[in-house]
DNA sequence: CCCAAATAGTAACATATGAAACCATATAGC
DNA sequence: GCTATATGGTTTCATATGTTACTATTTGGG
């Protein structure tokens, strides 16, 4: 075990010596779909904060919370959790934030004392406004490589994906 | 402004009205990649850790760090950091609690005395021979309904997209 | 009408993560 | 060799998020 020589590129020529002693059990990580998500959907919001977190000072469920009231219609807090999968108290949060910030109001439901119907004010509207179309560039630049039906095709695949998630067990 | 049709139901189907004042700008989001890839993402991993999270009680970065491992090439936490694009502070972290676990050690580097290089213990090779093709199983369940040239399409594109990404200002 | 169970939202606590500062060692230029 | 700078790794602090418990309201039986 005295090998100089051991840094980990000499060591990668080698590769599979010391797993003679028990039924070694190995995994590619860089062919391991749920990792391979992970990793670039990580790197793309890294990537996309990198540009305009800062500057908007916004978080992701802040961002979807907006993206999904740009849409003019108001939602409550639980429209947002079940279409974006996000924890109930994550939105809340959010909404919270986005209140403080007077990006976002809040009027009572007069069906459900409980609930309470989120719009955007004119500030919110203006706010996304610029950045809207800052998404939609670095959304564009981000498929500069990739297309049309390509990315088509991974828009279906993981829709199917999703519908998949939907049926495993764990999926409440 | 006292509708007494107030349901989110009922606006959905007027939808674009009140939309006259301003020049509004609307995303849909489930048109919009970057927020497709990290719901897909979140979920896959969500449902992952809902089967064997607790029974084995470790989380993403930990996993990440033991899946590279399994590969028997002792690591620095640097190469690790590299490799899955992980902050260098969340590898430590990931390293001090396995230790503690006793599911991997570090040996000191001989080529440099900052850095320790990472192998798994009896244990943690005995603790991913379960773990691993449990992983195999949840990613063959997943891919259920995606037919081999879709899966082959799709590395490909994510390949793609994480290529564009280091490509993209702000990849550090 | 009244109560039990469900639901919308929030608060309190615990964990996961990133940014910046930091320590020890290594490397480059002199 | 010696010092300035870079690098591997950790600590500290701030933020983001999930879990559980809680409040207020609603709904479904009796």
């Amino acid at each position: 075990m005295q090998r100089t020589d051991d840094t980990p590129e000499a060591r990668d020529a080698l590769d599979g010596d010391a797993s003679q002693d028990r039924p070694r059990c190995e995994l590619d990580l860089d062919q391991f779909l749920p990792y391979r998500l992970n990793r670039l959907a990580e790197r793309t919001s890294e990537a996309m904060f990198a540009r305009y977190g800062e500057r908007f000072a916004i978080n992701v469920a802040e961002w979807r919370l907006l993206a999904w009231l740009s849409r003019g219609v108001p939602m409550t807090a639980r429209e947002i959790s079940l279409r974006t999968h996000m924890d109930k108290v994550r939105v809340s949060r959010a909404v919270k934030s986005l209140e403080n910030r007077e990006l976002i109001l809040r009027r009572p439901s007069e069906q459900d004392q409980r609930a309470q119907l989120l719009v955007l004010t004119a500030e919110g509207e203006a706010m996304l406004a610029e950045l809207i179309p800052e998404a939609r560039r670095f959304e564009d630049e981000l498929l500069g490589a990739v297309n049309a039906r390509q990315y088509r095709d991974l828009l279906l695949t993981m829709q199917t994906l999703e519908r998949q998630l939907d049926q495993l067990p764990g999926s409440d």
